[in-house]
DNA sequence: AATGAATGAGCCTTCATTCAT
DNA sequence: AATGAATGAAGGCTCATTCAT
């Protein structure tokens, strides 16, 4: 109904600030008190800006819940990114690649840890019909694991076929989504970080890295 | 402030049929426009009645919505016991047990097959903590299914544990959940619905009655 | 369902302003519309601000009412004050203490001089069980006249005992309250006024600076 | 706004009842949830009837509480009447006039001893400016009492002046009218009918019968 | 005579958004 | 850049009143 006004294209640095400041509050109202209470009064309040300010840096309020989703998934991504590279974590005791559980961990702290929002972000993105945007980060990902650049925890490098990167990314993604739905604490039991690593680790790549399959797999 | 007022039973055959109808109205809403879009002044205006009627039938907003899921529920129910009492549908051919077709159809065409709206009524259900309620139409199932009045395709009638019945009427839940969770579609699809008929008669239920493998699937 | 939403304090010359004119309004309201006319459409209408502005500085429609009692009575405390300290007024001749008589005016001519807006307002309190807040500014007055600050027009200070305070305050109160529930007309006239001049007038303290009069109520 | 519909006139046995319920009914609600509860709906749902039964009897809500109000008027003034009658209660030992008393009793007790009620009642019809009809009964009881039919308790009847009258029964409706402003309780209190009985005892008219009038209220 | 389902104006309240400072 | 007072559309709900049965 309104022109898109053109906003402020945050230079500065204190007003990169700003905005990270209304990231963080946004999601900890979603965290803490849900969709319903997201209001930019109530923002506003909590942040310490006034409306005004909100407004120099979002259009509208469905802005605000779109940036912020497109800033955790970058924030999520990013984590991945050094996950791969470095794979440095202290690693638990027979842990097969620390560097698969490293990847999980990144994903299932996204969000600061905040299931609840983001499992109101998740809904609300599929609401919307964004399935895409959804998809973005996992795209993501998936040129990262084909792009040949990982190391291996034997030592050389590989790559995944895209098919292979997308069953695995799609699957991982569909199972934090199904916990989110059904309960959400589920993504904080380490049980469930060890099935997605089991998940990730009997993934073909790594065998066929080794150019060993697991016999049992190629039966089933 | 207010004490919660008591609502007319609806006794008058026109009563009754105003319920329903606002009942359908609320669900065609819930499907077509959403959740948000569900207020009283949208109800009123798509179902011919005025706010004022509505109210005559409901305290709330909130109940509108908690007596759509449980006039749905009983719906559902109501189809599956039926189907259970005749299990006389079209049979698909090769079909080794159209009784369980007959409910796994009831199940999936619960809400008038209106997916999304049952998305957003099991959603919210949950988030109002009211799992309770959502299993109960699943309790009345498995006392069908435990009660010893299902007769049996071979002609013998047979009973589940309680446990067994457990284990089955969650997994169909649960699928169906995921299902909707994940992308709604699914529930329209044939593959989907066979998958479910495969998981009921593929259970032990049948084979403990034969006491060997199951002779229906043999036989499919 | 709300938890009471804090509101605005208002901290700028306009925002105090607003809250002034929205006073104001109320209480013309009131006293030519009565109770049931003043709601918030109608406040907003008249005072020429929107809704949304009124429930920038009242959390619903009661504190409303609330906050103009409250607003009445300091408006009407301040003139006593004021009356007590200077005592200068036109004194009609032949007047024994034109302080007296400045301290009746403040008290008659509270709330404006809109008596049917005090009478509601008054009835309302006591409705809500508040007769406590109706008491404070007795109270505080009585504060006043035992405090000992108060210049005699004999030239000496004196002072009241407690009981002798809380009698007289009561008394007058009691008469004006009566006098708004039979004809609140009655307090427009001078014959009122002077009653209960003659009232406060002829009450011991007066004597009691004489140093004659009741020695059992000075030694009091 | 609308026309005058034509109400029934109630001129069977039945429809009398119906009207005295529904009186009754109001009264109770009044007393009991206060004049905002008081509405059709309620009432038709308290009193057992339908609204459409009620709009049978009464043009509006307003009509209700007006014919309520005359209802209780002109029971008192039938319960007065016959207390002049007969004058036969059940005297207090040292009672002076018992007849007197059995007045007062009739007056306080109007209203089916619903204080509340009353107070509602009285308010609402000065509110409407309906001085009038509220002094409609007084001046009824000033008739009888002026007009010679009332036999005295030392055996010779006598007559009020108008004058008389008129200050004896104000005085009686202020002293009940303030009582209810300040705290219904007291029309309770056995003081309180005291403090009536002996207003109207005291009055000169018992006196002037007996022909000797109260010295100390000559001087006064 | 009686019923009660239906009506809708009107009230309270929230919150996204604007704009003067 | 930032502020926050002001706005008003929109939504929840009540209740006096009507009318078909």
């Amino acid at each position: 109904m309104k022109q898109p006004v053109r906003r402020r294209q945050p230079s500065q640095a204190r007003a990169r600030t700003t905005q990270l400041l209304i990231f963080e509050t946004a999601a900890r109202i979603l965290e803490e008190e849900g969709l319903e209470r997201l209001n930019t009064n109530r923002l506003a309040e909590r942040s310490g800006f006034s409306v005004g300010t909100i407004y120099q840096y979002f259009a509208n309020k469905q802005a605000i819940v779109q940036a912020l989703m497109r800033h955790e998934q970058e924030k999520m991504l990013a984590e991945i990114r050094k996950s791969l590279m470095t794979g440095a974590i202290e690693a638990t005791p027979m842990d097969a690649s620390p560097r698969v559980r490293a990847v999980v961990r990144a994903i299932l702290g996204a969000f600061g840890g905040r299931q609840r929002a983001r499992k109101i972000l998740i809904e609300r993105a599929l609401q919307l019909g964004q399935h895409r945007s959804l998809e973005h980060p996992l795209a993501t990902l998936t040129a990262l694991l084909t792009s040949g650049s990982v190391a291996s925890d034997q030592g050389g490098a590989f790559t995944l076929t895209e098919i292979d990167a997308f069953v695995l990314t799609q699957a991982v993604a569909g199972a934090i989504r199904a916990a989110l739905a059904r309960d959400r604490r589920l993504l904080k039991q380490i049980a469930f970080e060890d099935a997605l690593v089991g998940l990730i680790d009997g993934f073909p790549w790594n065998r066929s890295a080794s150019s060993k399959a697991s016999p049992s797999r190629s039966s089933a």
